[in-house]
Order: structure tokens, then C-alpha cells, then sequence
DNA sequence: CGGTATCCGGTTCGATACTG
DNA sequence: CAGTATCGAACCGGATACCG
């Protein structure tokens, strides 16, 4: 365990860590993955996002459409026919991300168990 | 683009997104990514964590680190001398994840750009 | 169908001051 | 050095109602 530590590592991870913060505002927020996981497979419709996300607000579908796709991870395609027809769709680059939200998810299925373990033990030292 | 969504895919994305939401509920957060990042290459000091997570005040880094200690993401060890010493380091755990991470930061880097163009042009749009 | 508008409670977070 | 305590502002997000 060599505890090479200096300051240019710590240049290092700044330069690291802010565009990571820049994409956790993006990225982040209560329902961002959902969403884009959810329209990952294919154009999606509003309602089909609303059920698929499960426990979404309407409200919080919108926002959150209107965010992803102001940051170029999302396109709306509104057909202006009656009723109203819009289609969602992850552009390249989102679609990129999603590998990588991918290996997020494998992660936590992997270490769903050790987490919950690691907070009763946490928890269980603290009440002590 | 085949539009092959039925309710088997429906079912695929609720597996897949609930353990992504509660990943995000432990990584997410304004300052957990950047405290990960910054505690990645070995042992961290407290006051070393503050410096290098730039802007974060000395109450978050607290929250964040309990946190990510409660998670078992970060070990947490105290060296009873005088002054106190506290060093934080990813647990084993946290590191399998790190490179995920890194791949987020990737992909920050090269879409940096696109993001903020995507944006301007969207903010555009709205204002005509 | 695909949204908006408004209200409002809860949580988050920064600032500040204090401590073993 | 490594925290804790308290306060208030800002923001987030749910509920509800309404609209082209």
C-alpha cells in the first residue's frame, strides 16, 4: 500500500472530477437513468415513458424530457396529428452513455447485498 | 428502427432501472462522485478530501463521507494521536465501481462540447 | 394525448459558530 | 485536525386542477 501521494495527483483529480460533476447535473436527478433507460429500446411515446418509469409524475416526466433533451440526450419528434403524437428517442451520443449506465446497473447487482450488509453493520455500531 | 417495444421490454426495463435508482441514491448526491474520484488513488486525509473537492464545505464532506462509509464504499480509519488523523480509502468495492466511473468521466470529456452546443441551441429555439 | 399552472411540504445545502 | 450544531434559504418534487 504505497502512499504515493502528491500534489500533482490532486491536480490530477480536479481535472477529473469536475466535468464528472457536470454530467451527475445532467445525468443525476430523481428520474434521469429511468427515463433514458426507458428509452433506450426504441421511440417512446409520453404515456409509455410515464408507465414505464414507474412512479413518475407527470410533472417530473416533463421536467425531465424537457432537461435530457435540452441537453442533447433525448429528441422529441411531434407528430401534429389528432390526437397529439410525440416520440422520444436517445440520440447518439445518449446512447453512447448508456453502455456505461449499463455497467452502473451490473454493478449495483452485484453489490446489492454487500450495500444492504454494509449498512446494517454501520448501523448496527452506531446504535452501540 | 424496428419499433419492437411490447410489455416484455417494459418488464426488462423496471428490472433493470430500480437497481440503477438505488445506485444513483447512493452515488448521486452533488459531492459523492467527486469525494470517490478524489479518495481513488490511495489513503486521504479529511482535510486533504476538502481541498481537492473543490468548493465543498466542511459539512458535506462529512454528510458524503458517512454516507459513502455507511455504503460501504469508503473505509473510515482514526489514528488516536494528537492532532487526530482520519484516513479515508475506497474499499474494494468502490474500486470495481471507479472504473465505471471513469468511463462516465470519458464521456463527459468527449460530449462536453456537444452538450453545451446542444444546449445554446436549444435555448434558441425556446427564446424565438 | 401530451402537456401547463399553482400550491406547498420536505429535503438539501451553505454559512456560521463551536469542540475534543 | 476533524469534526458537530443550528439556522435559514433554495430547490425538489408530489398533488391537484386545467388546457389545446
Amino acid at each position: 500500500m504505497s502512499r504515493s501521494h502528491t500534489n500533482v495527483s490532486v491536480q490530477v483529480i480536479e481535472e477529473e472530477a469536475c466535468p464528472l460533476a457536470e454530467v451527475l447535473d445532467h445525468v443525476a436527478g430523481k428520474w434521469s437513468i429511468g427515463v433514458l433507460v426507458a428509452a433506450a429500446h426504441g421511440p417512446v411515446r409520453f404515456t409509455e415513458l410515464e408507465r414505464a418509469v414507474e412512479g413518475i409524475s407527470r410533472r417530473m416526466l416533463t421536467l425531465t424530457v424537457r432537461k435530457l433533451e435540452r441537453d442533447g440526450l433525448l429528441s422529441r419528434t411531434v407528430y401534429p396529428t389528432v390526437p397529439p403524437k410525440v416520440e422520444y428517442e436517445l440520440t447518439d451520443m445518449a446512447r453512447e452513455l448508456y453502455g456505461t449506465l449499463r455497467s452502473l446497473t451490473d454493478w449495483a447487482q452485484r453489490h446489492r447485498t454487500d450495500i444492504v450488509a454494509a449498512r446494517a453493520r454501520y448501523d448496527a455500531a452506531q446504535q452501540a
